[in-house]
DNA sequence: TTGAAAGCGGTACCAT
DNA sequence: ATGGTACCGCTTTCAA
């Protein structure tokens, strides 16, 4: 409407010539006041209008311009997790992101829904990302990792739960959390235990390691384990339960509180008894948990904080050579309540 | 150490002009060939020699590069979310991410956390995103969306509840959400509402909204409604249920689920009969309100297809100028099962 | 069909 | 204390 007659300068995106020519000084001059360069002297007056100008004409740096120039970014490219990630995650990830901001990098979350392992690397390798650090949430292979170094990357931190060569992997030992479970549920007497295995596409990255823990303390301690496979909603669960005594388990570990809920509810529903006839436990020691009766048996998750990982990042990328110790990124420790 | 002497040149990113050497050929042919450049004929053969020059030497584009030339770019940034979103929210999002990469969009999630309002804009319009899409994580102001547009934006999209001028707000009615359990609650003979509010950082955002439609349904139907902050803990929840008796109220509306197995099972345990004595409600849906007894009655959700927003964004981008209807993003309908 | 060259917005070296 | 200027990697006229 009225855009073109009455609007001031909403048109152009200012650059730092427009500035310096607001302020009379030359472009050099701009980008020693705006950036503090210290190892040049300009005077006060100098910086005063400079710095009125860049307010006045709302000036914002390009930073493609500045990284393209600097030869280098400060972003570190977090690839998007796929699946609703628990309040655990959720919480090392803001710590994460913090932490980054803090020692002054870009934290930059990438979706790459449609992409398949090294088309997706590819996408990011394009922004030149300064470090990588991933969840596993997209295949990452060894010419992958390649790919990140050769564009750039100074470091590429894996979280998964599995090892990439050329990575720094910082095993996030989900093997754990199953073994955990399990032993707990040996020590409690029972023999035969089912394992519950979420069908939702995603979750197998962090599902087939925890079952991995569960049958290695199972092979170690004379236990039965079988898989179960659980799509997240009622009827699944159902019919989970309604052959439950067929399958002549004492026990089940159901992946994390979550899935316990849902399958202790249809257990239930079919009269089967919690903890006697089945002993149920879940993980990641939700809140919701302690709300459930009999209330559920979990096992906690300590995670490391996302202060510590982040200052692993920021060291790798000031010496990509001093290799990091891989040390693990979590505790595990099983929690008795009532259902086991 | 042996760098040197015997990795092949995993030293330097390579550029186009490395390409255009290998190849035999200039910069411009190997943009032409790598870009399909269709106003411009390049031989068969050459197209050949420049592809598997790209692709011995791993070239990756470098998109600050391509962006800076082209005086815009192609990104589509999310502010990330601060706190845990639902498999709602989550649905949408990688909807909305899958269907802007479709239309060859680069859909970034950018973390602000430490930053407050301007500044956080600030540091998106660096990134001169062709189109932001705020959940409303970030005060919006004018004064920000002007920064946006200013710096290339062509489309700022808020799906806050509250609108902002110059930014197209899709206004996601949380407020119809609240109404809607009100409405069911006074319908079923209640009049005396407790509002369970989070007193969890970030969540104001959408209690906010939720509680102010309930007020506007009381007002309208002579009910009575008295806020109840509420943290997520059990300590909280069992703090508001011993004085409940004291508060005089038939009925609560929890803000969502998760608070409200949270505050059921605290009056539970306090001997207060649900529905009978107290009416409990929340809101989303959940899975697990179905797994509660009683069965938890709530507010399903009916939200638009990221799918949808995408296009919007798309129609956007291509012509600012077309102000596109601002339809509701939300349906809202209570769902009544046993615990109302 | 291909190449030379300008220029996008900053930064930093070298003069003045 | 400041200004001139080359250059980062890529796209895109314009010429050849």
């Amino acid at each position: 409407m009225s855009q073109s007659t009455n609007q001031p300068a909403e048109r152009s995106v200012p650059t730092s010539a427009d500035v310096a020519r607001l302020a009379g000084v030359s472009r050099a001059t701009v980008s020693y006041v705006l950036n503090n360069t210290s190892s040049v002297r300009i005077s006060e007056p100098t910086r005063r209008r400079v710095r009125e100008a860049a307010e006045e004409l709302g000036y914002v740096p390009h930073a493609a311009a500045r990284s393209l120039r600097a030869g280098h970014t400060r972003m570190v490219l977090l690839p998007a997790v796929t699946f609703p990630v628990g309040p655990l995650h959720h919480q090392f990830f803001k710590e994460l992101q913090w932490a980054l901001r803090r020692l002054d990098y870009t934290v930059v979350q990438y979706g790459s829904l449609g992409l398949d392992g090294d088309e997706a690397v590819r996408a990011w390798a394009e922004l030149r990302p300064v470090a990588v650090v991933s969840l596993g949430e997209v295949g990452l292979t060894p010419s992958g990792v390649a790919m990140l170094k050769r564009s750039g990357a100074r470091a590429v931190i894996t979280l998964a739960p599995r090892r990439v060569e050329g990575a720094h992997s910082l095993v996030m030992d989900q093997s754990a959390v199953g073994g955990c479970a399990v032993t707990h549920l040996v020590q409690r007497g029972r023999r035969s235990i089912g394992v519950v295995m979420p069908r939702e596409p995603g979750m197998e990255l962090f599902a087939e390691p925890r079952i991995e823990g569960a049958r290695r303390v199972a092979a170690a301690t004379g236990a039965r384990i079988e898989p179960l496979p659980l799509s997240y909603d009622v009827e699944s669960a159902t019919a989970l339960a309604r052959g439950w005594r067929r399958r002549g388990l004492d026990a089940v570990y159901a992946y994390n509180d979550d899935y316990a809920m849902l399958l202790m509810r249809a257990l239930q529903d079919e009269g089967i008894g919690i903890p006697d006839e089945t002993a149920v436990m879940g993980a990641d020691d939700l809140l919701l948990g302690r709300l459930l009766r009999p209330r559920l048996s979990t096992v906690h998750i300590d995670m490391v904080t996302g202060r510590l990982l982040a200052e692993l990042v920021d060291r790798v990328v000031r010496d990509p050579a001093e290799a990091p110790e891989l040390r693990d990124l979590m505790g595990a420790r099983a929690v008795h309540r009532d259902s086991s």
